[in-house]
DNA sequence: GATTAGGCTTGG
């Protein structure tokens, strides 16, 4: 950032806005303040199937095609809502709303993207558009998926919002009776419905009703479950055992090559629908295993709770009836105790001295410890009310921060996981949501082979373990964002007082003010080995990204998160981003180099002619510079009657070096010029105030200074503040400022960090 | 159309 008047001017320029609009979170990732565009969106929702409301010139492309690189312009997207995640708030009035559709035209096209849709259309979607309906999808942005991994969908998002978004529901096959939107429709009888029809219909068998040797279909609450671990066949093997209106309960067992063909179970009470199981007898019990064709889809278990289906089956049929099945065990389960599990789930501030427990949370950071065991640092926003353990890592082990703000801090649990949940975790990052299944809670500290420090010995300590093995479901899973628990916690979250220096803390920043800009490896990355600009850094935010483009279109008040890559950033060197802000202006300014300053000081002290004000106790020091005899100065003391001598010192006649020598000694020094018997501050260009081998700047534009009546003067506390309001000086602010270009697929964005950094200056 | 597993902890 060089000194350049129309750099400077663009910094005024872009400030006003840009102060308010960003923040310094870590140079990871921004924060940019603003509201989603609300403009009115309109689903159509009365659709005949014929998609007749879609606009001529608009041209379908296949979901496969999708790329971020695409030209969207007069595209439309047509598939069938195989998804519907629940309408999400984001912030108060921000909502998103998630859906996957499929490509409905082709058949031998299985391919299914998400859709995510913002603000007013959230809202309309997700009261107009139901599971099975045609949508025809225009106006959106293509964005990368963030969760192409997990969810195995299509690699990139279609991102709908603002104006230009349009949905138009054409079809639908499923109607929601509830729903009175969708009753306003027409009956609708297109080949969607006929196709739905003419899949078989399931019969499902009741658990006290289940004959040795026969394949069958089942329904039923889950009662125990464990995660899916490897077998020593060629499949992974989930195990569970469920129940249903019969009281009969039936041990499971799952055998999958692929882990997202198990059953997605997340707590006691879930809802599973299993097709083609075998019933077979094993120690005088019936048992059920999966066979050939084996299909599994789960529910959340919780009455008025969202139907969601859980499954990755591509082809997946779901009725009315189905969806009786499941409201009626929802209601039966609730009436039952299904077993000790069901009142496991405990939050940090629950958590009793032993025992075992199952805890929903968020990963912030982990490390690994030893080999076979790996360190998860988790929070759910409680506190817990015992002393937890400490561990100390190994630097360069942390994945993810290495320390948080005390505030956070004290929220934050550690775990040790084990053997096989330590390897489990590798694949976990931080910002997960999870849950921990039969964590164990151990009074007493433990020391982990020299690398955990014990507190001292006083009140309730307590480690938390996840030991190694499967038993009694132990194990880890990581929870979807649309999961209600993940939604419930991240209210929790949300609801906490904002911590603003969560990602930077002071020590942080003095550590980056000693350490050479080459070595801060941009600071792009949160990993410990920042070798680049590329380096990736995942942070806690729950807000879907948005790309640079939308960014860019929205209004500058709200809060985004978006995935960019690092293009270029200025400066270089960290000294060269502090810069001094006005608060009052927004103007920004680069702190004036000690040539300028000297010129200032050197010329207001030949003018000087060490007056004597009235109002002030005055007093002269005759200055002969042993260099030139003929040459004498005079300085000028002046200082406030009812003042301590040493707290304030107007000093008159001065040269900068003069000024910075007794500023050494005295606590404020002001530096004054006299223009007849009145005393003046010299050019703002100056420092106005030397303090604590500091200088203080103030706003030439802002300041009005007056320099008269100072012997009525008295100041409470006597500090910069203070004295910057009595001599009606605007002071200025130092700031650290960068500015980085930022790149992604559709746009690019200059933007402008800026922190506070006072209180990091000695 | 074979095989896997068939809950039930204690320990870093």
């Amino acid at each position: 950032m060089e000194r350049t008047s129309t750099r400077d001017q663009r910094l005024d320029q872009c400030l006003s806005a840009a102060y308010r609009a960003v923040y310094w979170q870590g140079f990871g990732y921004i924060i940019y303040d603003g509201q989603f565009n609300n403009m009115p969106v309109e689903v159509q929702s009365d659709g005949t199937g014929t998609g007749a409301h879609v606009p001529a010139h608009l041209t379908q492309i296949p979901i496969a095609v999708i790329n971020i690189g695409i030209d969207c312009t007069n595209k439309i997207v047509k598939g069938k809502v195989i998804h519907k995640g629940p309408l999400v708030t984001v912030k108060p009035g921000k909502l998103v709303q998630k859906a996957v559709i499929q490509d409905d035209d082709d058949p031998s096209q299985t391919m299914s993207i998400n859709i995510i849709l913002l603000g007013s259309l959230a809202k309309d979607f997700s009261e107009v558009v139901n599971q099975g309906d045609v949508v025809t999808a225009s106006g959106f942005t293509v964005g990368k998926s963030p969760t192409a991994k997990q969810d195995k969908l299509h690699p990139f998002d279609l991102i709908l919002s603002g104006d230009d978004a349009f949905i138009y529901v054409s079809q639908r096959s499923d109607p929601d009776p509830k729903s009175s939107l969708a009753n306003r429709r027409r009956p609708t009888l297109p080949a969607e419905d006929s196709k739905a029809t003419k899949a078989s219909k399931y019969t499902y068998v009741k658990l006290d009703n289940l004959k040795d040797g026969s394949t069958v279909n089942v329904y039923g609450v889950v009662v125990f479950f464990r995660q899916p671990y490897q077998s020593r066949g060629t499949d992974f093997c989930s195990s569970l055992k469920i129940t249903d209106q019969s009281n009969h309960s039936v041990a499971c067992t799952i055998f999958c090559e692929n882990l997202e063909d198990h059953p997605k179970i997340f707590k006691i009470g879930d809802i599973i629908r299993m097709h083609r199981v075998k019933v077979k007898s094993y120690n005088n019990s019936v048992t059920l295993v999966s066979t050939f064709g084996f299909s599994v889809v789960t529910f959340d278990g919780s009455v008025g709770g969202a139907l969601e289906p859980r499954t990755s089956s591509k082809s997946f049929s779901f009725t009315e009836e189905d969806r009786q099945t499941v409201e009626e065990l929802r209601s039966w389960a609730a009436g039952h105790v299904l077993g000790p599990s069901v009142l496991s789930a405990v939050p940090l501030s629950d958590v009793q001295l032993t025992g075992y427990f199952d805890l929903t949370c968020q990963l912030l950071a982990k490390a690994t410890i030893q080999n076979n065991c790996t360190l998860l640092r988790v929070w759910d926003g409680t506190k817990c009310p015992h002393t937890l353990l400490e561990v100390i890592v190994e630097p360069g082990c942390t994945e993810g921060p290495t320390s948080f703000s005390k505030a956070k801090e004290s929220l934050i649990a550690n775990v040790l996981v084990y053997d096989n949940h330590a390897e489990f975790a590798k694949q976990l990052k931080p910002g997960d949501f999870l849950r921990i299944y039969n964590l164990r809670a151990i009074p007493g500290s433990i020391k982990v082979s020299g690398l955990t420090s014990s507190k001292p010995v006083e009140g309730d300590h307590v480690t938390l373990n996840l030991h190694g093995g499967t038993s009694y479901g132990k194990g880890i899973r990581v929870l979807p964002e649309d999961n209600p628990d993940v939604q419930k916690l991240k209210r929790v979250f949300e609801s906490l007082p904002k911590d603003e220096e969560d990602d930077l803390s002071d020590s942080n920043l003095i550590e980056i003010w000693g350490t050479p800009p080459e070595s801060l490896g941009v600071t792009v990355g949160g990993k410990e080995e920042c070798s680049g600009v590329r380096t990736e850094r995942s942070c806690s935010h729950q807000m879907l990204p948005v790309t640079l483009a939308q960014l860019k279109q929205s209004h500058p008040d709200g809060s985004h998160h978006v995935r960019v890559q690092l293009r270029s950033f200025e400066p270089r060197r960290l000294y060269q981003a502090l810069k001094l802000f006005c608060n009052k202006c927004s103007s920004l300014q680069d702190i004036p180099d000690d040539e300028l300053v000297a010129g200032i000081f050197s010329e207001a002290s030949q003018r000087s002619r060490a007056c004597r004000p009235p109002d002030l106790l005055s007093g002269q020091v005759n200055l002969h510079e042993e260099s030139s005899v003929s040459q004498s100065r005079v300085l000028g003391i002046h200082l406030c009657p009812n003042l301590i001598v040493k707290d304030l010192m107007f000093l008159e006649g001065s040269t900068l070096e003069e000024t910075r020598l007794i500023a050494a000694e005295y606590q404020n020094i002001v530096p004054v010029t006299s223009s007849g018997d009145h005393l003046a501050l010299l050019d703002l260009s100056a420092p106005f105030l030397f303090r604590d081998r500091r200088r203080y700047y103030g706003c030439k534009q802002c300041s009005e200074t007056v320099l008269r009546n100072l012997s009525s003067v008295s100041m409470e506390v006597m500090d910069e503040k203070m004295i910057a309001n009595t001599l009606g000086v605007e002071l200025l602010q130092f700031v650290f400022v960068m500015k980085l270009e930022l790149q992604d697929a559709t746009d690019t964005l200059d933007v402008f960090l800026m922190k506070h950094a006072l209180h990091t200056l000695s």
